[in-house]
DNA sequence: GTCTATATTTCGATAGAC
DNA sequence: GTCTATCGAAATATAGAC
């Protein structure tokens, strides 16, 4: 079934010129402000016609390039899927030192959040509505290093979190605790963003400020929260 | 425009028993019905006729109590936007001591949260989508108390913070955001459920066990967190 | 108050000309 | 590859009988 007209992931093969006056790629364009408008609306409240517009193109044309709604859904899902939490994994798994991992995490999530804002409400949400789609998160963190993440979280880091827990006199703590506590302070102030912008009376610009206040003062506050 | 048919407000009038077999109040079934449903399925994505459904009566009621579709949904975000944060306003807001306003917010959340999951990833998605709507939070903080909170917040709590940051010599921090940080442990890893399911290979018996071992080891992670 | 039947609208999707 | 025109399927909403 389905007489597929195109390659969804991979571009145009042969293409040259042509295109009368399309600056950018169609499909990329497509694909951007599909990515905009979902982001922002979430997928069943976005419109075709919404992204057509935002792209500058003619709605038909989404369905030539993405032969359904449901199909730019999960290209978008696939795209935002990636940006947040294998990079966290990554770098929890490497052989960094613990400070050097919070602190790498911290500056890393706080800078892609601050270019997307809506992507945690947009994960969130989806998630929650389609559980279904969590495995591709699965594969998304399969990416970034096959079958030697477990070990390493498991592992390496946890032995890290009792050795300073050790050093310090500190209270123990599982490693499951660790990454979600520290995930937790990163993310969550995005995903509620204008919750905060409403009970502290903010505007855009005092909601940066706070975010970048926070840049400086969390790896620490986070190290620092295990003692007895 | 709109020869309102009924007040969706205040229940009916004058009723009596009458209703054949509608064991519960039909107007609240129907709102009880579209609370799970909205929060399952996120406002966009949800169908009155789900909502009928489950409320096991026939959709024209659904019209005939609540207007339209619009007005149902704002019942449901007003009755869910007063369950989250009112309550951790009025504790932090109270005179209890700082260690027991932070014990309080994390049992409290933690149970809330326990009871509806889907909670926080709706609130958060329907924020994001509709930042219009963060006024009704603003109403239902004011419920908890007119304009004693202000001063409460950022003038007493400031104060027991900054107390305790001397008492044991440990690093200052503003108030925004030891509140935020205090929320943020609380709330994000349900609205991340699934998320962590996945990153963690969980099913839903070990989310809970998580959370019951996060409920012991929360507080003094958190007040712990603020040292040299 | 509750149902059946139907109207109305919106939106995703396709056919076919250029 | 891109457009115009249109189809068809939901989904919301209403009319009217009971």
């Amino acid at each position: 079934m389905a007489v597929k007209k195109r390659n969804t992931t991979g571009a145009a093969a042969g293409r040259k010129s042509a295109a009368p006056a399309a600056d950018a790629d169609t499909e990329q364009r497509i694909l951007d402000a599909a990515n905009s408008v979902f982001l922002r609306r979430g997928t069943a409240g976005a419109r075709m016609q919404d992204i057509a517009a935002e792209a500058g193109v003619n709605h038909a044309l989404l369905h030539y390039y993405f032969r359904s709604k449901e199909r730019l859904a999960e290209a978008v899902f696939r795209r935002a899927a990636t940006r947040l939490l294998p990079p966290v994994v990554a770098i929890l798994a490497s052989d960094l030192s613990l400070e050097e991992k919070v602190a790498r995490v911290v500056h890393h999530e706080l800078d892609e959040l601050r270019a997307a804002p809506h992507l945690p409400g947009y994960l969130l949400s989806e998630l929650n509505h389609h559980p279904e789609r969590a495995g591709q998160l699965v594969q998304a963190l399969a990416g970034v290093d096959p079958e030697r993440i477990r070990p390493a979280i498991f592992g390496t880091l946890a032995k890290q979190i009792d050795e300073r827990v050790k050093a310090k006199k500190m209270r123990a703590i599982a490693v499951e605790q660790f990454i979600v506590n520290l995930v937790s302070l990163c993310i969550f102030p995005f995903a509620a963003r204008p919750m905060l912008n409403t009970m502290f009376g903010w505007k855009e610009e005092e909601f940066a400020r706070f975010v970048e206040r926070r840049r400086g003062e969390l790896p620490s506050f986070f190290l620092d929260a295990l003692r007895p």
